[in-house]
DNA sequence: GTCTATATGGGGATAGAC
DNA sequence: GTCTATCCCCATATAGAC
């Protein structure tokens, strides 16, 4: 099992100083891993930025790739939950805009662990064996559940749905994995309140208008979903 | 000057066996970066796959940091120029499909460098000063007129064109840098021209009717171009 | 639980024969 | 130009004192 965070073996509950070190140790490998990914981050560095001898890194954690398994664990659990929130029987116009929001949201205060997702995923995800699985698949496939069943009944456009939450996860995420070179296209230091906002309300217009949402509903209300079925 | 490749220095013209072995390089390279990352790729992995004893990598690439630029500079030369076929006197109807499927084309074929490139920003673009500077974010900012042109003409709706050209771009290449997170997803071994074909339509569909083309383009033809403006 | 000192291996780079 | 053998550093991991 790869996610068990391998520390304090056989005792009741974690003291409340390895409580606190543990999420020193977590916060330092984030980073570090964010910056460098798995092989440049070194526990050295690790542990200089958590403010402990490199040997309690290895107390805490046994190995180096048990500290970055329990690191894209704690991402996993913050990760899900956001889609899942979308249903069948939401007003499109609002549940999208909602989601949108939601995952610009989360690329402004965790890029970090949008990054080492990204991270993981471009190296084909050599860590994430059991995570993308059969269970994942049905997920995914259930989530696809509600845009196809928008669009039969002519709330959405008849829109390729598995495409369509590719485009919102890649189109969101962006704004955590590319702000380098976001930063450096439009000439800013630091991305402001107002970047972010302007990049939501232009992505949300954008989905909803391609949608069919925001204008000439009526237009899909003859309940074709016709050719484009099928991700 | 980061980019310049070091060997056959004081040379006329690279003798045919170096041209080969340095193309044999180059790509074993490509393929171990966008795999592993700068620090996870070995000198010993890429010489193994390239099928020469690991002093010769040496000797054409006097150290780890310069291969790694070529790869890098090979990979911008690919890069730009799609963007630039974008002109203000296009019509937004044709060019920018076009402009769709070119990038699509281009993740389904150069996978490997749009990774390569992608894995670059994640860790904040250290090996490309060079590139994102002053002259970077004027080409960026010319690129951002051609969108202000066609809302001005009310050929568009009026979008932010920075966050469009970013929507443009994470949604494109999230089909190369995420494509073993999109495999799990819809439980497939490998993407076949049928699903870049529908992701390209869909796109294609989504950012057309998004920017107000495919239907009621009489609705932003009374030259508005108001609140949104600004990258 | 904490920390210093050290063992061990891998990887970038080079010397030098051919 | 090519390739084997080797150097040396750095990073993971551990031993063992406190």
């Amino acid at each position: 099992m790869l996610f068990k965070i391998a520390a304090h073996r056989g005792r009741k509950s974690p003291s409340r100083i390895r409580r606190k070190n543990e999420q020193l140790i977590l916060s330092a490998a984030e980073e570090e891993f964010a910056r460098h990914g798995y092989k440049g981050a070194s526990m050295n560095s690790i542990a200089v930025r958590a403010g402990l001898p490199k040997a309690n890194i290895h107390y805490y954690f046994n190995s180096k790739l048990e500290l970055y398994a329990a690191v894209l664990s704690r991402i996993i659990e913050l990760w899900d939950g956001t889609l899942n929130k979308l249903k069948a029987d939401d007003d499109p116009a609002v549940a999208l805009p909602e989601y949108i929001a939601a995952k610009m949201r989360f690329s402004r205060e965790q890029p970090l662990a949008s990054r080492i997702f990204a991270i993981e995923i471009l190296n084909g995800a050599p860590n994430l064996v059991g995570y993308f699985d059969e269970e994942y698949r049905r997920w995914f496939r259930s989530r696809t559940e509600v845009f196809r069943a928008w669009a039969q009944q002519g709330r959405i456009a008849p829109i390729d749905p598995a495409h369509l939450i590719f485009l919102l996860w890649s189109a969101t995420q962006h704004y955590a994995d590319f702000a380098c070179q976001i930063r450096a296209s439009i000439g800013k230091e630091e991305l402001t309140d107002d970047d972010y906002d302007s990049a939501t309300r232009t992505l949300t217009q954008v989905v909803l208008r391609g949608c069919g949402v925001l204008e000439s509903e009526k237009r899909f209300s003859t309940g074709c979903t016709g050719t484009t079925g099928g991700g």
